[in-house]
DNA sequence: AGCTCATGGCGAG
DNA sequence: TCGCCCTGAGCTG
């Protein structure tokens, strides 16, 4: 259940295992089976993100994109792969090691034009060192959509996802209820060079820390323990309790279909 | 065994 | 804005 940190992770982690080398690619549950069939017995030759898609690419021209969704997991091992349990949408190995796929909401093949198409659909990605902040930008301030709201959509922060928008939030002092149009030019520059760091540290990390270092005593003396998303937050999560800077009681609310959480106090409208 | 919830996004209306 | 799709973990009983 990622958020695009996680999916640049896991395309890096696709690459060193299969770039450059010939793979077997197949679909134990059926759902893929024709796109595995135009693939299998290729060469890898790419693995990369934008936002919270994963393309893989092959000798052939052809792609395979990705989309976890809410509910999709990739597994990586060693050696032999396993007999197929459960749900296996697709799985693709080499002589040494797998990787499994299951419950995506998308997994099919592309060609190249179709890839493009698909990758320009998606908006500037913070990860990713030739994104266009500015596209981003001008969405914002032409927007009179709630901040909160901006900070969930695809085509205009591609890959944050309601824990970063929460902590982006926070950090910044922003109310997630604030028009995009009331954001000054100076928040948004602040706001997508702070998710440029803690979306690149948390690909490396593998999880996702926002608490600044010299909040880090005062939060982990009180955080009763980690989260399951793992990592130290401020906000996300936390509804109910005190916020660590304030002691003012976080808050929860709905969003479009989606759980927010904020601090109304370190963050007023 | 059955229910609820989750870091997402799409199409219908 | 709503309902629906995808799956598994963590409860309850």
């Amino acid at each position: 259940m990622p958020e695009g940190n996680v999916i640049h992770h896991q395309a890096r982690r696709l690459g060193r295992a299969f770039r450059r080398h010939v793979v077997r690619v197949d679909s134990p549950q059926g759902r893929f089976a024709e796109g595995a069939a135009l693939v299998d017995g290729h060469v890898l030759t790419k693995a990369e993100a934008y936002g919270k898609h994963l393309f893989l690419g092959f000798d052939n021209r052809l792609w395979i994109h990705v989309h976890l969704g809410l509910f999709g997991k990739w597994r990586f091992g060693k050696g032999e792969r396993p007999e197929p349990r459960g749900q296996l949408r697709m799985r693709i190995w080499d002589e040494e090691r797998y990787a499994e796929l299951r419950g995506p909401t998308v997994c099919e093949v592309l060609d190249d034009a179709a890839k493009k198409r698909a990758v320009e659909r998606i908006g500037p990605d913070p990860i990713r060192t030739d994104a266009d902040p500015e596209r981003a930008w001008v969405r914002v301030q032409r927007s009179g959509a709630p901040v909160g709201a901006l900070l969930m959509n695809q085509q205009v922060f591609a890959g944050v996802g309601n824990i970063y928008r929460a902590e982006v939030l926070f950090r910044h002092g922003i109310s997630p209820y604030r028009p995009g149009s009331e954001v000054t030019r100076d928040e948004f520059d602040a706001m997508w060079a702070d998710l440029t760091v803690l979306m690149t540290a948390g690909t490396k990390r593998g999880r996702i820390d926002t608490v600044r270092a010299e909040h880090l005593p005062e939060v982990m003396g009180r955080a009763p323990r980690e989260d399951r998303h793992g990592g130290e937050v401020y906000v996300y999560r936390r509804q109910g309790r005190e916020c660590f800077l304030c002691g003012t009681e976080v808050l929860i609310a709905d969003l479009q279909g989606r759980n927010l959480y904020w601090c109304p106090s370190c963050q007023p409208e």
